[in-house]
RNA sequence: GCACCCAUAGCUCAGCUGGAUAGAGCGUUGCCCUCCGAAGGCAAAGGUCGCACGUUCGAAUCGUGCUGGGUGCGCCA
């Protein structure tokens, strides 16, 4: 039950029954009627600019329309009001029963109100994280599997069919890189001194990696050569590092369905036939890029590659996807990849990226759209970074120097919830700051404590009704009379209430899910709010000494829980039932 | 040099894709506990939405040009 699309729906109904009168002139685009809630309560509970946006196209005052408009929807038995205001706005006043009916609505459908069919089914690949399988997951990774793996779970609550994916970058130089590394502890393994040169990552992780390749080589690969035990090495250690990460996800409670292999990619003329689509299309050529302008590096030396023609989309360059030795580029399996997204049949793709691959946007937008033939599209979220802050003091973190922060770290610090909570707690293309001082302190400052501490507290109501003998199951609630919800502050929340399945709508198609964190904390607010109105106004306490009242109460109490334990479902958030 | 992102209260940030008098939290000031959890709530003060043009009934939001900050820029991924 959306009651803002509902109100929407009688709007469109009216304007329609408007041209059929002859009132307004046929063929008009309603597109752009919207139905919202007014940014200022004191403009009534919903508003539409109907009259504004159609005045133009039908050639008459806004006024007439918002007059014409008003008397036909003052005739629904929801509608109690309708006035035209300011330049032009509709401000519509609805009977309190509608609003009451949304309390019923909610305790009925549970966590499955404000599901929406807004993607009807439409296949959507979310691809994120796809850290290099080079060693454990830190913070930067955190915020993108959050963002991610919530951006997921909001677009299947919309209605879509949603594939959480990850992008395994074993094909390149830097898994031999680990596997040059592991083969050093594989060493220390046998009691030699490892050789840990410049380039090599020093992380203690791999120490087990070189003990699992001397449990199962033994010594046989001792004093050979890199030709000999480089491929089996780079398998296994790739393979330690994807199972750690797997681990490192699980703990912060995230689970993919895909896990996609770029070395998979190499040998199976996968690469070969995306590039040779694109060369048909024209967009592959053999070329030699410009140097880089404003700085002129030494070494520069001008050579015939083979070339991405994404300047075609808007990029600066165009992007070589061979190097000059004729091997691919990172960039020749990503295309391959995505012709096989593609390949797969989903309607939309979804990128979550690091903000340090913002060059790489255009030229993978350019790609997706030149594979599928503008048929599917690519939205690539850039998450910008995290700064980890504790006693004031900015954490740095540098591999070199051993003080990086790993996710492991943060989960065992503050738990996976806060964790999940504070990196949605930003849109993605803003910085954020990770404070471990603020993030585990009780108070309205920390919007993870405050929207678990309403529902902590909504719990203990819910205790004390039942100790008080009342029925509080969700089907005898449904059944209150509802009508003892009149006052203001009441329907205020329940207002609240009824924005959650726009929210959803709204977050979705931006995917952003951020919102979803926001609108829980205002609701949490309202809902302290009305809690806090009961000490000054008894009438407003939610144990009534009538049962009926009580009831009417509780349900909306209830109904609050419903919506924060459904919106912290998404955000992968664990309820708590108690505050300790 | 070029591309992308950011700029909103003293501080940290929202702002529902162009709507009405721009909103929260912290901080400041003043109130509210015999009470369903005060781990809270109410109220006041605080703004040239970086700057300048433009688009239109209407701009924090869209366009162009600046300023300041971040990120990236062939043979890394």
């Amino acid at each position: 039950m959306n009651l803002f699309a509902d109100i929407r729906e009688l709007v469109v109904a009216e304007l329609q029954g408007l041209m059929a009168a002859g009132v307004l002139p046929a063929g008009l685009d309603l597109a752009a009627v919207a139905v919202e809630p007014p940014r200022d309560a004191g403009h009534g509970e919903m508003a539409t600019n109907a009259a504004m946006v159609l005045a133009k196209p039908a050639g008459m005052q806004p006024r007439a329309i918002a007059d014409a408009l008003a008397a036909r929807l003052m005739a629904d038995p929801r509608v109690a009001g309708a006035d035209v205001a300011g330049p032009g706005f509709l401000n519509l006043r609805l009977e309190p029963a509608a609003w009451q009916g949304l309390v019923r609505a909610v305790l009925e459908q549970g966590t499955a109100f404000g599901r929406s069919q807004l993607g009807a089914g439409r296949k959507v690949n979310v691809e994120f994280v796809s850290a290099n399988p080079t060693g454990p997951m830190h913070v930067a990774h955190a915020r993108g599997a959050v963002v991610g793996d919530a951006l997921a779970a909001l677009l299947a609550f919309a209605g879509y069919q949603v594939t959480r994916e990850y992008y395994i970058n074993d094909g390149g130089g830097q898994v031999a890189v680990l596997a040059r590394s592991a083969y050093e502890r594989y060493r220390e393994a046998h009691g030699l001194s490892p050789e840990i040169a410049e380039g090599l990552y020093p992380g203690d992780y791999l120490i087990p990696v070189g003990q699992a390749l001397k449990d199962k080589y033994g010594s046989s690969l001792l004093d050979q050569p890199e030709s000999v035990w480089l491929a089996d090495v780079r398998v296994f250690s790739t393979d330690m590092m994807m199972a750690m990460i797997r681990e490192d996800l699980a703990a912060l409670g995230v689970e993919m369905d895909v896990y996609s292999s770029e070395k998979a990619l190499y040998g199976t003329g996968q690469i070969e036939a995306a590039l040779e689509r694109l060369r048909k299309l024209d967009l592959i050529y053999q070329g030699v890029l410009e140097p880089p302008k404003g700085k002129a590096p030494e070494d520069w030396e001008p050579r015939e590659q083979t070339l991405f023609r994404s300047t075609a989309f808007g990029d600066d360059q165009d992007r070589p996807v061979q190097k000059s030795d004729g091997a691919w580029t990172y960039f020749a399996p990503d295309i391959a990849y995505h012709y096989n997204k593609v390949q797969r049949g989903f309607d939309e793709l979804i990128n979550i990226f690091g903000a340090d691959h913002s060059g790489y946007v255009k030229r993978l937008k350019a790609v997706v759209s030149a594979l599928s033939e503008n048929r599917v599209t690519l939205d690539i979220k850039l998450i910008q970074l995290v700064k980890l802050l504790k006693g004031g003091q900015i954490v740095k973190m540098s591999k070199r120097a051993g003080t990086f922060v790993t996710l492991r770290d943060l989960i065992e610090e503050v738990g996976p919830d806060v964790v999940r909570f504070v990196m949605l707690t930003r849109k993605n293309d803003v910085a954020l700051d990770f404070d471990f001082d603020k993030v585990t302190e009780q108070s309205k400052d920390n919007p993870v404590f405050y929207v678990q501490y309403a529902n902590a507290r909504i719990n203990s109501i819910l205790r004390k009704a039942r100790d008080a003998g009342l029925d509080v199951s969700d089907a005898s609630l449904s059944q209150a009379h509802l009508a003892h919800l009149g006052h203001e502050a009441e329907l205020e929340v329940i207002r609240k209430l009824g924005e959650w399945p726009r929210l959803v709508e709204i977050a979705a198609k931006g995917h952003e899910p951020h919102r979803v964190a926001f609108y829980l904390y205002e609701l949490a607010s309202d809902f302290h709010g009305l809690w806090n109105k009961g000490n000054d106004d008894d009438s407003l306490r939610f144990i009534q000494g009538d049962t009926a009242i009580s009831a009417a109460k509780i349900a909306l109490v209830r109904a609050v829980g419903v919506v924060i334990c459904a919106g912290l479902g998404i955000l992968g958030v664990t309820p708590v039932e108690e505050m300790r």
